[in-house]
DNA sequence: GAGCACTGC
């Protein structure tokens, strides 16, 4: 810890902590910020008038560097050093350096929006942008108006978007730390590759064979390519003469990747390190690793050895579409801030090599400076509620000072679907079911779910099927495309698990961790019906926080098991989806007269189909229910519904009509469009920008809900 | 009849 660059710079830090309410800090990898800076304020006496939160983005770094810090004071972790992540707090009243994730000191500006208890607030690693520190980054802007003389903010962020950071906070100075990275060699490949695959597969056989020892990373976009590359990889280098050149060991390396796979091919040791987890053991000697990698080699693993890095210059992302409602996943051109990073992955142990197998002109002509902010991909309807439950005054949703504002037209989204669940009135204002939705750790339609529920007497059940769904992936992991066996087998699954009765995939997600229950959670249970493990415990421990926070309103008990319980599932399962009804209500789609595709009957219609993995099941005509909630619809080879549930018409009429009464410049405040056209209070159907022909099309839906009505 | 970058409350 003694030679740390930033100790260097310890006088100069304290100076300008002193004399500014906000400072930047720019601090490459290996300066040692985010497990010193804490303590520099510390031993400076900062921690005398309050605590000090250092956010992180990511679980394992608040508990890795907490660690670290509380070795380095050499006191008891969870005593005056501790950290809080969600499910585990280990704080206690003596901590006065606390490491949190960004999510959860957010939760705590719930019951607390001043922060009263912080004297300092330290946003790390902000250049991540992540959804949560770009609305602390907001909230922040305002709290160091309101506490001017008692609360001090840092800002760490990487060297090309320091410059925005500092003059969102009204040009506050920027400190730069230089970092212990050896020097990085860059090249550029002369011409944009048509196969980046074929590309990487040269350059790292052309390294393997000229260079000397060294890991090489090389990433890639995705599991199909990495395997693809792999498999090439290992072909090409079985195909050298023995004693040609070095051993070599192609590892692939993705988050989809079960950690018993890792396992067998190269004995992990998760030894956590400063504010990255360290994989993989040292190589064998004189063996060269490949390691083909997403982005996950970015920033969450750190793997030594690395000395040669290639380059695709891209990522898969997952963006929101806000005028559809429908999230797609691209592969995008990183950012110049991404290229640097993955290129510093060469210079952690000695000088490196990155190859990016893309033109240099690229890199300063097409290369945006930053990550797109994941507010400006993400649906806002969460962070917009937490927003209106802060209930600030000062505060307008639509004026919210963020470094990056979202579209209106997002935001716009968020408030219109917020309005189809009741969290707030016609007005823009938060209503108390939207308040009591804004405690639970849930996206809003869920969170609208569970209290629907209670009032039906199954939230024991919404509980469950919330927690499931909070999940990605539990079902199936990974496709086994290689073994025509396992094909045959998913057409014809030789499970016995249940299948939602036909009433579709959160019905079956209830029946499975009820089942799951029945076995008192046995993890054999869960490898025996492909179920992923780490999901399914997720699972439980979701289900009891938010049990933990529904107690307090809850009208039944919320055990899985209800033994008392008489009623008949179907009873059950009927208030279940009424509940579902209720929460979905902006994600409501209806079938077409002739065929099986569906349109989405928000204020954007889409057509839709059911996605192929649901369980919902058809009638005896061959046809799919009239009305189904989804809880995503995702645009891959076409738009897709996934996680499908059957609905009844007559639910789904009153929120018809609720559309019908929309009007998103009430909703938005009235403030940004003085001029409002006072007949929609009268319920006139009218023209409304985005949405102007949804009436006509509630009209015609309506038409044709009384026309099967009739026929019934 | 199809396919999953990465986080997080």
């Amino acid at each position: 810890m003694a030679n740390l660059p930033i100790l260097q710079f310890e006088d100069k830090i304290l100076e300008t902590v002193n004399q500014n309410p906000v400072v930047v800090i720019i601090g490459e990898t290996g300066s040692g910020k985010s497990t010193q800076l804490s303590q520099i304020l510390h031993r400076s006496g900062y921690t005398k008038s309050g605590a000090i939160a250092v956010t992180q983005p990511r679980r394992v770094a608040a508990v890795s560097v907490s660690r670290r810090v509380a070795q380095e004071l050499d006191v008891r972790l969870g005593d005056e050093v501790g950290y809080a992540i969600r499910f585990e707090d280990r704080t206690s009243e003596r901590t006065c350096i606390k490491y949190l994730t960004d999510g959860v000191l957010l939760r705590e500006s719930l019951s607390d929006p001043e922060l009263k208890q912080y004297s300092v607030i330290i946003l790390d690693e902000a250049h991540e942008r992540s959804l949560n520190t770009d609305i602390l980054m907001g909230l922040m802007k305002r709290l160091i108006r309101l506490r001017a003389s008692n609360l001090k903010v840092l800002i760490t962020s990487a060297t090309l978007d320091g410059e925005k950071v500092s003059k969102f906070f009204s040009d506050c100075p920027i400190l730069n730390v230089p970092g212990k990275l050896y020097p990085v060699e860059i090249s550029y490949t002369s011409e944009q590759p048509k196969s980046y695959i074929e590309s990487s597969l040269r350059k790292a056989i052309d390294i393997h064979v000229n260079e000397p020892e060294g890991d090489i990373l090389i990433f890639m976009t995705g599991q199909d390519d990495i395997e693809k590359l792999v498999s090439k990889l290992e072909e090409k280098i079985q195909s050298f003469e023995v004693g040609s050149c070095m051993d070599a060991l192609v590892l692939p390396l993705h988050g989809s990747l079960p950690p018993e796979m890792q396992a067998s091919c190269c004995f992990p040791l998760f030894v956590t390190c400063g504010s990255y987890v360290r994989v993989f053991s040292p190589p064998p000697p004189n063996c060269r690793r490949f390691i083909v990698a997403t982005n996950i080699a970015e920033t969450s693993l750190t793997v030594d050895g690395v000395v040669y890095v290639i380059d695709s210059g891209y990522v898969k992302q997952r963006q929101y579409n806000p005028s559809t409602g429908m999230y797609s996943l691209d592969v995008v051109q990183i950012s110049r801030v991404q290229a640097n990073q993955r290129a510093g992955r060469a210079g952690r142990t000695r000088p490196g090599k990155c190859y990016r197998l893309y033109p240099l002109a690229v890199y300063h002509d097409n290369l945006l400076d930053a990550t797109v902010p994941e507010i400006q991909r993400s649906s806002l309807a969460g962070s917009v509620l937490y927003l209106k439950s802060l209930d600030l005054p000062d505060i307008d949703i639509l004026k919210f000072d963020f470094l990056d504002s979202p579209s209106l037209e997002s935001l716009q989204d968020a408030l219109k679907q917020l309005f189809l669940i009741d969290a707030i009135d016609e007005n823009g204002t938060i209503t108390r079911i939207g308040k009591t939705m804004s405690e639970l750790p849930l996206e809003p339609s869920l969170a609208r779910t569970l209290i629907e529920a209670n009032e039906y007497d199954c939230l024991t059940q919404a509980l469950t099927v919330a927690a499931m769904l909070s999940v990605e992936g539990t079902l199936l992991p990974g496709r086994s495309k290689s073994s025509k066996s396992t094909e045959k087998k998913r057409k014809h699954p030789p499970s016995e698990l249940p299948d939602g009765s036909g009433w579709g995939d959160h019905i079956q997600l209830l029946q499975i961790y009820e089942l799951w229950d029945q076995t008192d959670y046995s993890i054999d249970w869960c490898k025996d019906n492909n179920l992923q493990v780490r999901g399914m415990l997720f699972a439980k421990d979701v289900r009891k926080q938010l049990s933990q926070i529904m107690q307090k309103i809850a009208k039944g008990s919320l055990d899985v098991r209800r033994k008392e319980r008489r009623r008949d599932r179907e009873h059950d399962y009927k208030n279940l989806r009424k509940s579902l009804c209720a929460g979905y209500a902006s994600q409501l789609a209806e079938r077409s007269i002739r065929h099986n595709g569906y349109k989405t009957l928000g204020f954007k219609s889409q057509l839709v189909q059911v996605h192929p993995s649901s369980v919902l099941r058809e009638d005896e005509e061959g046809m799919l229910p009239n009305y189904v909630v989804y809880h995503e619809l995702i645009s891959t080879s076409r738009a897709f519904m996934r996680n499908v549930c059957e609905v009844e018409m007559q639910w789904v009429t009153p929120i018809l009509q609720k559309l019908e009464k929309l009007n998103v410049n009430k909703l938005s405040g009235g403030s940004n469009q003085p001029m409002e056209n006072t007949q929609e209070d009268q319920n006139i159907p009218k023209k409304d920008g985005p949405t102007d022909d949804s009436s006509s099309r509630i009209q015609a839906a309506r038409d044709r809900f009384l026309a099967r009505k009739a026929n019934k």
